[in-house]
RNA sequence: GGAGGAGUGGCCGAGUGGUUUAAGGCGGCGGUCUUGAAAACCGUUGAGCUGCAAGGCUCCGGGGGUUCGAAUCCCUCCUCCUCCGCCA
């Protein structure tokens, strides 16, 4: 959610910091005029209660003085009535009014990009050279089920379209996988492993901006309001949701492994081959809390801790700054890190790295007690970060691809092999 | 799943209808003392909304109710704890 001062002070030139984000103009408007009328009607209703309180306590004073207070009683419960009937007033004004603030978007940051989708985006950087083969390469849902390690079919029968089974080397390498980056991001990137459940509650996917709007991309679980998690941001953002931290408790830095589920209601014909697209995938993610002025730092180190997985296991990739059109709802900032994909001649999102400012520190009410130059203590919002750190299905199709030999191998990438006891490549089964 | 108990400020904790504008403690901040620190002592310190301001309103797990007046009484939901049952 945006600040309702911020609001108030730059209503004129909101059209403008919200050009080409996804919202419903007509409201902003709406929110001016409810803004005044609630405004208004707040003043009146708390003027009446200021006069039943004087009065309830001039009842509470003659009682105890053994006098009549009966006046008194008859005024209060009048003022009494008449205070019910603007509160009702007051309450379908706030129910629309934060209808309308809970559904505005992230005003995206100065240096983000202008542009209406994907072409927009901008290409930052590239690490790596895509490797030359002297034969065709092959996408990896050919290699994999050659070698026998993906299974697609007996996915579809025991559950449906878009899972997969991973067997042997692919479930070793996967296993392999989400120990290297963890290891990586606790030993030397400076996160604390948590782990987390994977099932979290509406008010938690509330505080990360996935409801109300994109219930229809989640699993939730019949009769209750428990989902399954889409990303381990959600348990590990609303890990200190309604809480005040200490200063000095900032930043934090958390890695957290989970299955991710999502329901991607509307992605149908997307990326149907392969383990690109499931409806359950693994992933290591990142996740920062910071002091505000801190963020814009810490979303780059995030990045970089995102990018030093890619880079050890060799995996050529190119980092790209999402315009305004391409964002996700809560995020102030993202930069997409994709990988070169040779079986499918193409880079890839393999990890999404946003700030959100204190956008979700809103929604959560995650807040940070500070001393001002005052010396007074005041609470702050803090700014909320994450990132993939990374896809590890998605890493693996890389390893697969990037690594294939012409007989069908694969290799396994060196820093990869000691988490694989000692294995270096995967061959075709003889028979 | 069954029975009982409990949810109060950053934390602990008192408070069973009207000076609660929530006692007291811890922690934080400022000060006295000190070469410095610690200790001790003194002062200070919840959040949100509204108002130009003075001020006002709301908040004691969530929601609803009774009352002139609710942290306190009633209903309901949630969470935690203890014991029993079951279970990886």
């Amino acid at each position: 959610m945006l600040a309702r001062d911020f609001l108030r002070t730059h209503f004129a030139e909101l059209p403008h910091l919200l050009r080409n984000r996804t919202y419903d103009v007509a409201s902003l408007a709406r929110w001016g005029e409810l803004d005044a009328e609630r405004r208004r009607v707040v003043t009146a209703v708390e003027a009446m209660k200021a006069e039943r309180n004087t009065l309830s306590a001039e009842v509470g004073r003659k009682k105890r003085a053994k006098e009549d207070a009966a006046a008194e009683m008859e005024r209060a419960k009048t003022l009494g009535v008449e205070v019910a009937a603007l509160e009702k007033r007051v309450e379908e004004i706030e129910g629309e009014f934060f209808a309308i603030e809970q559904a505005l978007p992230n005003i995206p940051d100065e240096s983000v990009p202008d542009g209406a989708d994907e072409t927009g985006n901008v290409v930052l950087k590239s690490w790596g050279e895509p490797g030359t083969f002297d034969f065709a390469p092959k996408p990896h849902w050919e290699l994999g089920v050659e070698l026998g390690i993906l299974d697609f079919e007996r996915a579809a029968k025991v559950t449906g379209a878009r899972f997969t089974v991973l067997s042997g080397e692919a479930s070793l390498l996967s296993r392999a996988l989400i120990a290297f980056m963890l290891d990586l991001h606790t030993r030397e990137n400076g996160y604390r492993e948590v782990l987390p459940p994977f099932i979290v509650n509406a008010a938690s996917l509330f505080g990360t901006g996935q409801l109300p709007k994109f219930e229809a991309d989640l699993f939730r679980l019949k009769d209750t309001d428990w989902y399954l998690a889409p990303t381990a941001e959600v348990p590990v953002t609303n890990l200190h949701r309604d809480e005040v931290l200490k200063d000095e408790q900032l930043p934090i830095s958390y890695c957290a492994y989970t299955p991710c589920f999502r329901a991607e209601a509307g992605s149908a014909g997307k990326d149907t081959r392969g383990l690109i697209r499931q409806h359950q995938f693994d992933k290591v993610e990142l996740v920062k809390f910071t002091r505000a002025e801190e963020s814009e730092a810490a979303h780059e180190k995030l990045t970089r801790d995102a990018e030093k997985v890619l880079e050890r296991l060799g995996l050529p990739y190119r980092r790209v700054v999402l315009c305004r059109g391409d964002m996700g709802f809560s995020s102030a900032k993202t930069y997409d890190l994709e990988v070169w994909l040779p079986g499918q001649n193409a880079y890839r999102e393999i990890s999404s790295c946003s700030n959100f400012g204190a956008f979700q520190a809103r929604r959560a009410a995650i807040r940070v007690k500070r001393t001002g130059a005052d010396g007074k203590g005041r609470n702050e919002y803090v700014h909320t970060l994450n990132g993939s750190g990374l896809a590890v299905g998605r890493t693996l199709v890389a390893i697969l691809e990037n690594y294939q030999g012409a007989d069908g191998s694969v290799a396994i990438p060196k820093a990869l092999q000691p988490y694989c006891g000692g294995l270096s490549e995967i061959r075709r089964p003889a028979c």
